[in-house]
DNA sequence: CGCATTTTTGACGAATATCAAAAAAAGTGG
DNA sequence: CCACTTTTTTTGATATTCGTCAAAAATGCG
């Protein structure tokens, strides 16, 4: 017979010193994917996160396409909504500056940050499933979005391909995002918020900022909804980080000094 | 200003005491989806879930794509798995019959089990994000699956706009389902025991099971993993739900006794 | 029938939540 | 630009849920 153990299904075989992304790294599949450069002259020319943009998929040669899926701009005040929960959904954005976070709410009262999001990354994808919305999208700073509406983004997908697959390793990656995030209820509360500050880090550098110096655009309530526990845990962590001389905080500016410290947490 | 706590967005405006889907029932979709037939002598004819089945959104006048996408079945014993993280994906799995659990694990040793899947519901759309699983996927019972070459798929979405426009529902309902499922983390454990058993109660009776009798094909150890407690714990919580006369428990056969009791925990 | 696995139950401990209050920072309006 | 208010953050003291350890009972499987 097959053992159904838990334990028989966990890969317990690498080595534990090495930081691993428990939180996917949003745009790690930048590595093998296509990045078509935008037409000179075009809504996405010049855009410094076009890489991580969807309408990268784009080939060259159907440039006019991106035009067509890429309509219009909007600017998103600090702690304004992209969209809440329940409103009709029509279109995808792509994040060309500021920051998100995603809420999931319940009726009794409970609810959850389920993301923050950066430059360069898609929000919008969980109203395709019934075409409402499911979460809030607030802007952490104030943000600018594109808008893709998403008819245009399905007609596009007949003719290209290439932007057809992406559409889907776009909804699959926020699936296993989604899914590996999971296991952070796994881990201690000091594991977690070392894995948050790394999780950040690496994506700030991806966007060519300091991966060792950055500004949380959070508070402490947020970070702590989004990995499950009190914000006073969040706030007694990061000071203990700061008298073990891993990190430096001063508000929301973290400096990262030692992050093989956190990353073996 | 906008008021950016987190309170501000839980939407705290429904009666506490109507039940409601925590965990998303699967297949509520279904509700207003197009369900096709399927033709007789196709592979998906006499098939008792074809209504959940992604292969439904084939319209009647191009039933023969069905063929060309489900192509075989596979039989998968007791504990063996359908896939394991790191295969190469090839394929989406429809349950036919039978139930299957999804495990996530990192290599530090931890693991989490992240879902329960029963006939009619589909598999392996992680699999889409880089072309390998990124989870495991084990029978917990002897069951059957049909497989859905991923390739066959695609084509056929070029063709039929219904069926992509299912797939793109598909991967974005797995989305807004795990976003749910982070919101458990913020109940107590014997809500969250409470929530699960309501949910599989009504996923039985979409089915065509009795929604208050029917048995646990799953381990309290599987349950604890996917509710993110001890196994202990939920034996304990089952144990006091069986005392305060809400279920009646007899090792994996479970009757709800007292569904609103549970609804309002 | 006998061994392995799963389940139950108890006792105890530890991690984190809760409550509280002061300090710091940010936003507001004159 | 400065006082004033509100929000956020920090820190301490205490409470509590749930995890851990342990052992027996029940169940399932070969």
């Amino acid at each position: 017979m097959f053992p159904l153990t838990l334990e028989s299904l966990s890969r317990a075989d690498a080595d534990a010193h090495v930081a691993y992304p428990i939180f996917k790294l949003v745009c790690d599949a930048t590595q093998a994917r296509p990045v078509n450069p935008p037409r000179p002259g075009s809504q996405c020319d010049h855009c410094v996160v076009h890489w991580a943009c969807l309408a990268s998929a784009i080939p060259y040669g159907q440039r006019d396409g991106l035009d067509r899926m890429v309509h219009t701009w909007r600017r998103i005040a600090k702690g304004a909504p992209l969209f809440r929960a329940g409103d009709s959904f029509h279109a995808l954005y792509a994040i060309r500056s500021g920051s998100f976070k995603t809420v999931v709410s319940h009726p009794h009262g409970i609810s959850r940050v389920t993301g923050f999001h950066l430059a360069g990354e898609t929000l919008g994808l969980d109203g395709i499933a019934d075409s409402h919305h499911s979460c809030d999208a607030v802007a952490l700073e104030d943000s600018t979005v594109c808008s893709m509406p998403f008819h245009c983004i399905e007609a596009l997908c007949h003719d290209i391909y290439p932007l057809q697959h992406r559409l889907h390793q776009l909804l699959a990656e926020e699936i296993v995002h989604e899914s590996r995030l999971m296991l952070i209820s796994r881990l201690t509360a000091e594991a977690r918020v070392a894995a948050f500050l790394l999780n950040l880090s690496g994506r700030m550098q991806e966007r060519g900022y300091s991966s060792s110096s950055f500004t949380l655009r959070m508070t402490r309530r947020e970070i702590g909804s989004y990995l499950g526990m009190q914000l006073e845990t969040v706030s007694r962590l990061l000071s203990r980080f700061q008298r073990e001389g891993w990190i430096t905080v001063s508000g929301r500016n973290i400096e990262l000094t030692d992050k093989a410290a956190l990353a073996v947490l």
